[in-house]
RNA sequence: CGGGAUGUAGCACAGCUUGGUAGUGCACCUGAUUUGGGAUCAGGGGGUCGCAGGUUCGAAUCCUGUCAUCCCGACCA
């Protein structure tokens, strides 16, 4: 591409809107730009960006044989009403109507549509396995989008789906895929971790997620510095055999007046006990339900655990009116004696003497307090694990690190064949539900942590694999033959190599040049300046802080070599 | 959805307290001098001051409403 004449600026100073590093270079390069709240236009680089990862990902799901396909946007709701997910979404779905006033919805993922199409082709056993897949834009309507591209409402995302007859043949094509996104995300040389998660809207027998790893993330990866522990924090376990008994003995339990004291922050200085010396008494709704939910006083309740012993859909505190009707107190004075809705403890509890609990009256606790004091009706893992926590599996220190998701792999099972209906005749002409998994990976995302993963004060640094160009040649001065001349004739030999390259020949100071070529991330630059009449120029990679004097052979030689290996 | 903030030229902002017909830097156009890391000087073009209503002789400025965007939180395959 040529510079002159072609559409592409750049802005010197930070965007407003953007916050994050990635969302403000990517709009700086004229890379992206925001048409409402998280809602993005691709301008040409910043699309050519989104094809190369498409193309990579494209090569990936090939290579494990799976076909491209394209399905609708715009889906008849109805759809999700069957297959019993649009309740699950609830008002992150957009819907709309058409002139006969039949709803629809803008599809956020596309399990059930891929069920219906596998049903054309799915007859016997003998049509299985196989696995589809499309780059396609999905709609979620969060209620807070942020951070450039990395929580938006309209993103293009490669979603691919597998059909089996059973589960051992599900495992073969979950790691077919598993394997193509680790090659994926490989060649962009993006820094990512694998962690279990919770299956969540999704259902199905097993969630992995590949998480692009910064500081930016909105997800905390629960790692363990000895072992191969890797899970998401929603789901992480507390190891039990960590909490050693108190040796205390137990004493009688006492109520104490806490006046206006209703934080575990308030409390624990009015007493002057330390935090971890209370339990909390938390009041949730787990659907329909209310129950109360006990942690040590510097523990959080991890929601995910007590809504999985639930079963429930939906969990989070309750409202202040709730907690005072079964509280008989103001909200702050919650305790578990005397309660009469399920208290769920946790294991930690079973280990402590003496604690102080709400009293569930109005500004008073109760302290020496024991687990004799009351009956819970459920003790579990219920908390949230916390750093330098001991690994469950190993015993090593818990480590925690951000993470951006930016792929998705679930074990379905049959949850979705059974709701769409896709069933297939075994060997004995029985009918059986087809075993399915689904795959997505978010390209908007990805281009977002890769930003946010390579860059430094001047702007971007892309992987030689991702760049939307691989080479700038830059010409000091336009106006002088010799170097017009040189930076055509380079520029043409790197485009007969088929290597994207950026001549640029704009009328501009040298030190414009340089600063865009930085910003947007160019991974080399070959300068065309003084001693082009001896046909020396100069090499510089991103990365180098110095450029270095060469033949122009040596120099598209260097270029040619690295776009090679990348 | 709760809390906080901000909307003035393509971008970043000042002006608002104390109402008097809109300004600075960058970008853009013309010319000159420059020319290897975001040049300088001179001249110039570009604005429904988010939108709607109100107060007033007069509103970017005061009042009411509304919309949008960002930040913190809740939510989130």
């Amino acid at each position: 591409m040529k510079l002159k004449n072609s559409y592409f600026y750049t802005l010197r100073e930070n965007v407003k809107d953007e916050d994050s590093v990635s969302g403000n270079l990517l709009a700086r390069s004229g890379m992206i730009k925001k048409n409402s709240a998280g809602v993005y236009m691709y301008l040409p680089m910043g699309h050519k960006v989104i094809q190369n990862i498409e193309q990579i990902v494209r090569e990936e799901m090939n290579a494990t044989g799976a076909q491209e396909v394209l399905m609708p946007s715009l889906i008849p709701e109805e759809i999700y009403i069957s297959s019993g997910r649009r309740a699950n979404f609830g008002k992150s779905m957009f819907t709309l109507k058409d002139r006969f006033n039949k709803p629809y919805v803008l599809g956020p993922t596309h399990e059930e549509l891929f069920a219906m199409a596998a049903g054309m082709h799915i007859h016997s056993y003998k049509d299985l396995p196989f696995n589809l897949y499309q780059f396609q834009t999905k709609f979620r309507d969060e209620a807070r989008p942020r951070f450039g591209l990395i929580r938006v409402r309209e993103f293009i995302m490669k979603d691919a789906y597998s059909f089996d007859t059973d589960l051992a043949g599900l495992d073969v094509s979950y790691k077919k895929m598993f394997d193509a996104y680790k090659n994926a995300f490989d060649r962009m040389h993006l820094d990512y971790k694998i962690v279990k998660a919770d299956t969540g809207v999704m259902g199905g027998l097993l969630s992995e997620e590949f998480q692009a790893v910064t500081d930016i993330g909105e997800d905390v990866l629960v790692l363990c510095d000895s072992c191969s522990l890797s899970t998401n924090l929603e789901i992480a376990q507390c190891n039990d055999s960590q909490y050693a008994d108190d040796p205390a003995q137990p004493l009688e339990k006492q109520l104490v007046y806490t006046p206006h004291a209703k934080t575990i922050e308030e409390v624990s200085a009015f007493l002057e006990k330390d935090p971890a010396s209370f339990v909390k008494t938390l009041i949730y709704q787990v659907d329909d339900q209310v129950v109360a939910c006990m942690v040590r006083g510097n523990r959080d309740v991890n929601e995910v655990k007590l809504q999985k012993a639930f079963g429930a859909n939906e969990v989070g505190l309750a409202d202040f009116e709730t907690v005072q009707k079964v509280t008989h107190a103001q909200v702050g004075f919650a305790g578990p004696i005397g309660l009469d809705i399920p208290v769920i403890m946790d294991y930690e509890i079973s280990h402590m003497k003496n604690f102080i609990v709400g009293a569930n009256q109005t500004n008073y606790h109760y302290t020496n307090v024991n687990v004799t004091d009351f009956t819970p009706s459920k003790i579990m893992d219920l908390r949230q694990v916390q750093e330098n926590d001991t690994c469950p599996c190993c015993g090593g220190k818990i480590v925690f690190k951000k993470g951006i998701e930016i792929g998705n792999t679930f074990k379905l099972g049959d949850k979705y064949s059974k709701a769409m209906n896709l069933y297939y005749s075994d060997s004995n002409n029985q009918l059986q539900p087809v075993i399915m998994g689904s795959y997505g990976l978010g390209l908007c995302r990805t281009m977002a942590a890769l930003v946010e993963q390579n860059h430094d004060d001047n702007g971007i640094i892309w992987p030689v694999s991702v760049a939307p160009y691989k080479v700038a040649v830059v010409c000091i001065n336009i106006k002088n033959e010799e170097q017009v001349a040189l930076s055509n004739q380079i520029y043409e030999s790197f485009t007969k190599a088929g290597i994207d390259v950026i001549l640029d020949d704009r009328d501009e100071r040298a030190g414009v040049k340089f600063k865009d070529m930085d910003l947007i991330g160019i991974p080399y630059r070959v300068t065309v300046g003084k001693l082009a009449g001896e046909g020396k120029v100069e090499f510089k990679p991103r990365t180098a802080s110095e450029a270095v004097t060469v033949t122009v052979d040596e120099a598209v030689n260097m270029v040619l070599e690295a776009v090679k290996n990348a």
